[in-house]
DNA sequence: CATGACATCTGACAGTTGTCACACGGAGTC
DNA sequence: GACTCCGTGTGACAACTGTCAGATGTCATG
């Protein structure tokens, strides 16, 4: 019996993808959490052989949760479920120590393989978004180019930014320049933008 | 037996829910779509009692699927499921002539027990939505208001979104401004954000 | 130890943005 | 008919933003 952590925000959908594998005659969801900075506390509980993470999840995202449970829990395997496959989501993933990363875009049967796959010792990646992820290359932003990024992201003004990172006013200005011309854009709102699409905050 | 057409965009969701729907006696997904440009032509063919739509769809989304099919289809009944509880969504999709608002955050039971309520004829709203839509008011911003901000959310210039909706550089900073204005925002990214999150675009 | 990448800062410049006052015509309302 | 709201436009001003050249210091790598 492969014992299971589901973790995913929407109630709904977990309740739904719970229900499908549990029909499953050689799964056994033990555990369902909707937020991140659960994952661990609960997975320390239930013993699961493998964590199904959501990436877009509340308190933690689910690659922060996916390294805080390789911590806690080296036995337990980690599959990334995501809506969206960016390449920088993927390297991020494999980073964290995850050993699978599922798109939510195919049929439910796809997830249980990938369980028993990853179960059996094998990396589950979709071979299309592996290769995206590598001719994409690396994150060109460094930390403090994706710190200010993000904080600008819902709308801060620079003077905000600066208060709350501790910097200059001119400092922010030169690293969301740097930015904006690394991502190839033209302001703080596209840079934003293709940012995300590649995963790189 | 119950006629279901459904549409939503993430595969493993859609697949999920339409097995589970399935495995209920009286229910039966009759068609399944992925994007909202698909929902009229399909339920023709199809003929559904009642069409769940995702709002966050490619192509159409659902709040526009739905006010097609109420015009082309009047007989077949619309309930919308989306992952955001906004009220100026609940708003809209009533305008729309849905029958029913479920938000993806309880269990699937509710989804199918919501389905036999508006097949009976009842309105399924989440009581403490409707009372948000209804002290929120309703959308402040005029038409010509969202075309531009929607317009700018992208990370257009100004001279960007002029061009795109024929109008003067001007007028587009003078609508930017009253709807920065309007939605209590500094900024359009700060609009932007509190026109997204109350459904107001 | 020289080189380069990163973090931090300053000051200056040009361009963009947000605000305001004002204007005009159309549509709807009291 | 006066009033108000909407759509559209102009011109001006202040504030904010994006870029650039330069400065200093740390750290790792060859």
């Amino acid at each position: 019996m492969i014992r299971i952590l589901l973790a995913e925000d929407q109630g709904m959908v977990r309740d739904a993808l719970a229900t499908l594998l549990d029909l499953e005659p050689d799964l056994e969801v033990v555990a369902q959490v909707s937020a991140g900075d659960q994952v661990v506390p609960v997975a320390l509980g239930a013993n699961p052989d493998i964590a199904l993470l959501d990436i877009e999840m509340p308190g933690l995202d689910g690659l922060a949760a996916a390294a805080a449970l390789r911590a806690a829990l080296p036995a337990c395997r980690v599959l990334i479920l995501t809506t969206f496959g960016r390449p920088g989501y993927l390297r991020r993933a494999m980073e964290s120590g995850a050993s699978g990363f599922l798109v939510k875009d195919g049929p439910v049967g796809q997830l249980a393989d990938a369980i028993r796959r990853v179960l059996r010792g094998e990396r589950v990646i979709n071979p299309a978004l592996a290769a995206a992820a590598l001719s994409a290359g690396p994150n060109p932003l460094s930390a403090r180019e994706r710190d200010v990024l993000a904080a600008a992201a819902d709308g801060s003004t620079v003077t905000d930014i600066a208060r709350q990172l501790h910097l200059s006013h001119g400092t922010i200005r030169n690293y969301l320049s740097s930015a904006i011309q690394k991502t190839g854009a033209r302001n703080r709102v596209e840079a934003t933008r293709t940012a995300h699409e590649h995963g790189w905050l």
